[in-house]
RNA sequence: GGUCGAAUAGCUCAGCUGGUUAGAGCACUGCAUUCACAUUGCAGGGGUCACAGGUUCGAAUCCUGUUUCGACCACCA
């Protein structure tokens, strides 16, 4: 023992005690938990990160806040219970494995969907052990036996079951619908995932006879069905209702003149010319005035066929075409070259999005956005901090129908199934047995290929609004094409807690269901919160948890959000590599109270380092006074505080020990309230100031050394509970050589009470 | 355009319902090293709490306005 204790190297080597607690608590199963009925459940799931991603400085923060509150609950007593889990990451994913395949000289369009799904799989299964790793290594105290992929049998189990009720309960709905489609990626975006980048265009000042549109994209004009002007504008009361006729690059032209209050007067010439497919507001005005919808762009971004000269042509060069054609004819009555618009694009990747009508699955959310914001306004989900509610309540009651239905391969997909026979107007895309590209409608198709060469090729298809359809989870009988879009990647880890928790048949759900803590960043509050909170309720007629807990967002060290175009992203390996797991960790946490956004607070980071070498070396050298006041006293040890006669404690000893209530009392209470920096502070400060400082240099000069250092080790174990949640691999290497027990592990003892 | 938030020491930030000389970490200055830790100890400097009004016995804190930043939402073709 003695030995043992001298051993303790002057310095904390974070890199390679972080090793070797890992792998104590692995080879311990610490914390693989038990449904103990005697115990209460504490529950939190861990927002999955992107499979085949890496790990950046907002997972660290979301890892160090989880882990905290697990490792306190769990030392409470309660049976603590936190998820890890990987989510696919829709078209991410699809996307970065295509930069590879282009790599190769091929593109998703050289492959069947099966095998590019296959593909795609083994793509990530090869890469999701990295993310795996540094959950690890962040000393996540996860229970790994129930790690949870999104695409993992039970999640597409759910999904369906939850996606058959909702159909079966008509809350599901097809139509066609402007969606955000971006020819490169193949997909669309729902609103919430466009951009909008500014941008310097031509804005071109067109003659539709006596009239004078002025617009950006002169190309949609073939798709125009109509002009329209605001009701109360004087210049252009009396073609209101009438029909216009004039000269056109395709011919003789005419157009009806409408009235609609969405027009601007103040913009350009007053003038809108209205394309309901490919403008959302345009389609609303469409939608209000009975238009025709017409579309002259294709899912491939270039023009359709019914644009005679200009079909087949991508939309840009369609754009200069058409105004030249426009300038021979005299119709191009000026040119803006100063005009500055904002643009659309994906918010990956920046590229263009092109309005277009498509059929789309949507979720009716009348019957289910109520529900789930009384949820919140009544406090059966607390949202912290509270300002932050606000959000979500605007959303809730704004929110309009759902569109679920994604393009992508790489995803769940929608398990409805098209007869071939009673669906005659399905478009479907495929390879044939040469590996060649053929689209048309299945029913011509049918007429050279066999249903199982179409089948085994098919790459999509696209169904009208009003095709019939059955929805099953395997294939029915017959010839029987399944949808090929996939979900809305929120649609499925909308459902993330039934997921996780086998809803709604396993033990697991039954025991930790609702969960107690949803900690994430508040940017998903919309995307994310709000979808589980409302398949939560419809589901099980349960919120999914009782908190809601949003974290700031970590800004560069120049204060400015991390981006890759401006270079200043921060790599947390680097760090952790640096000043250890726990100083990262701590630092991160103290950065920010309320969850307000913060700049990398890097000092601390450097400051807590510091800490952790305190620590280290406050309890080599208590174990050195112990020593040495063993070997004075023929080995007698040194007493337990419990067995101490409280009667022979000094002034001194009472008042750290009242310090100590103190310290107890305010973690304690910071914690219920989220107030996590100010229990690190505390901590920190009593263990500086009070224990180091004042505790331990008396001991050095105390008389009843037996006492005092019976005193000092029992507050210094106290001290090491209270800060493992915080700094978990410090902690659990000194209480190895303070504790004086075989096999005890910090994580696994009681949190202190007051006394 | 709508909404939310922020402006406190050189830097990054605390300061909860208004109450003694405004705090922390880092940085800075001076001193200390055979006594666990220089990733240390001791001592110290540094703030008209964005600005202007108001409420109050009392305001960094509450109210109003102004300015400047940040973010989110919606977008004028």
């Amino acid at each position: 023992m003695t030995a043992k204790r001298t051993q303790m190297e002057p310095k904390f080597e974070h890199q390679k005690v972080e090793q070797t607690i890992t792998q104590k608590w692995e080879k311990a199963d610490a914390f693989k938990t038990v449904r103990d009925p005697n115990k209460k459940p504490y529950t939190i799931l861990l927002p999955p990160p992107n499979a085949s991603g890496k790990m950046h400085t907002g997972n660290v923060l979301m890892i160090a806040i989880e882990d905290l509150l697990i490792r306190w609950k769990r030392m409470q007593g309660y049976s603590a219970l936190w998820v890890p889990g990987t989510d696919h990451a829709g078209f991410e994913t699809q996307v970065t494995y295509e930069r590879e395949l282009s790599k190769q000289g091929k593109s998703r369009l050289d492959f069947d969907r099966n095998t590019l799904y296959d593909s795609i799989w083994k793509f990530v299964q090869d890469n999701k052990g990295l993310i795996e790793e540094q959950i690890k290594q962040m000393g996540a105290s996860v229970d790994w036996s129930r790690y949870t992929f999104t695409l993992d049998p039970k999640a597409l189990e759910v999904v369906h079951n939850t996606f058959e009720k909702m159909v079966n309960e008509g809350l599901i709905y097809r139509d066609d619908y402007v969606v955000n489609y971006c020819p490169a990626l193949g997909t669309t975006f729902a609103d919430l995932e466009v951009n909008f980048v500014e941008r310097k265009d031509p804005l071109y000042y067109i003659k539709y006879g006596p009239l004078t549109v002025a617009t950006v994209r002169p190309e949609t004009k073939l798709g125009d069905t109509a002009l329209a002007v605001n009701p109360s504008d004087p210049r252009y009361q009396q073609y209101i209702g009438k029909e216009i006729e004039f000269e056109d690059v395709m011919g003789k032209n005419k157009l009806p003149v409408i009235a609609d209050s969405y027009v601007d007067m103040e913009f350009g010439t007053g003038i809108l010319k209205v394309t309901p497919a490919h403008d959302k507001n345009d389609y609303e005005i469409g939608i209000r005035h009975n238009l025709e919808i017409k579309s002259v762009i294709g899912l491939n971004g270039r023009m359709a066929e019914n644009t005679r000269k200009y079909a087949g042509m991508k939309v840009k060069q369609a754009r200069e075409e058409i105004v030249k054609d426009l300038q021979n004819l005299g119709l191009i009555e000026k040119i803006d070259y100063e005009y500055v618009h904002l643009v659309p694009v994906s918010y990956k990747g920046e590229k263009e999005i092109e309005p277009l009508v498509l059929p789309n699955w949507f979720v009716k959310v009348d019957s289910l956005k109520k529900p789930a914001l009384d949820a919140v306004l009544n406090g059966d989900v607390k949202i912290f901090p509270k300002w932050r509610e606000i959000t979500y309540v605007r959303w809730m009651e704004e929110m309009r129908d759902w569109p679920i239905s994604r393009q992508v391969v790489w995803g769940i997909r929608i398990p409805a199934w098209y007869n071939v026979q009673e669906n005659p107007e399905i478009t479907v895309t495929f390879l044939n047995k040469q590996g060649k590209v053929e689209t048309g409608l299945i029913s011509d198709l049918l007429k050279n290929y066999s249903f199982e060469e179409i089948e085994s090729g098919l790459q999509n298809l696209v169904a009208p609004k009003n095709a019939k359809f059955i929805v099953s989870k395997n294939k029915p009988n017959g010839q029987y094409l399944q949808e090929t879009d996939t979900f809305d990647t929120w649609f499925s880890s909308g459902q993330w807690p039934l997921t996780t928790l086998g809803y709604p048949e396993s033990e697991d759900f039954k025991y930790f269901y609702p969960t107690d803590v949803l900690e994430t960043g508040w940017e998903i509050i919309r995307l994310w919160v709000s979808r589980m909170i409302m398949f939560g309720i419809y589901m099980t007629g349960q919120p999914p948890f009782k908190n809601v807990y949003l974290h700031g967002m970590v800004r560069a060290l120049d204060g400015r959000k991390m981006s890759k175009s401006l270079g200043n992203i921060i790599n947390p390996d680097e760090y952790m590599e640096k000043y250890g797991v726990d100083a990262l960790r701590m630092g991160l946490i103290s950065g920010t109270a309320n969850g307000k956004d913060f700049a990398f607070p890097k000092d601390k980071v450097i400051g807590y380092r510091n800490f952790t070498n305190k620590i280290w070396n406050m309890a080599r050298f208590m174990l050195m006074m112990m020593d040495k006041y063993e070997e004075e006293n023929n080995s007698t040890a040194i007493p337990e505080y419990e067995k101490l006669n409280k009667n022979d404690l000094t002034d001194e000893d009472r008042t750290m020990i009242n310090g100590l209530n103190e310290l107890i009392r305010s973690v304690d209470n910071s914690l219920e309230i989220f107030r996590f920096a100010d229990a690190a502070d505390a901590i920190y400060h009593y263990m500086w100031d009070e224990l180091a400082a004042k505790c331990i240099e008396s001991v050095k000069v105390r008389e009843d050394k037996r006492i005092a250092l019976s005193v000092l080790r029992h507050i210094f174990k106290e001290c090491l509970k209270l800060l493992h949640p915080f700094m978990p691999f410090v902690t659990e290497a000194v209480w190895e050589k303070v504790s004086e027990q075989d096999n005890s592990l910090l994580a696994l003892t009681s949190w202190p009470k007051e006394e």
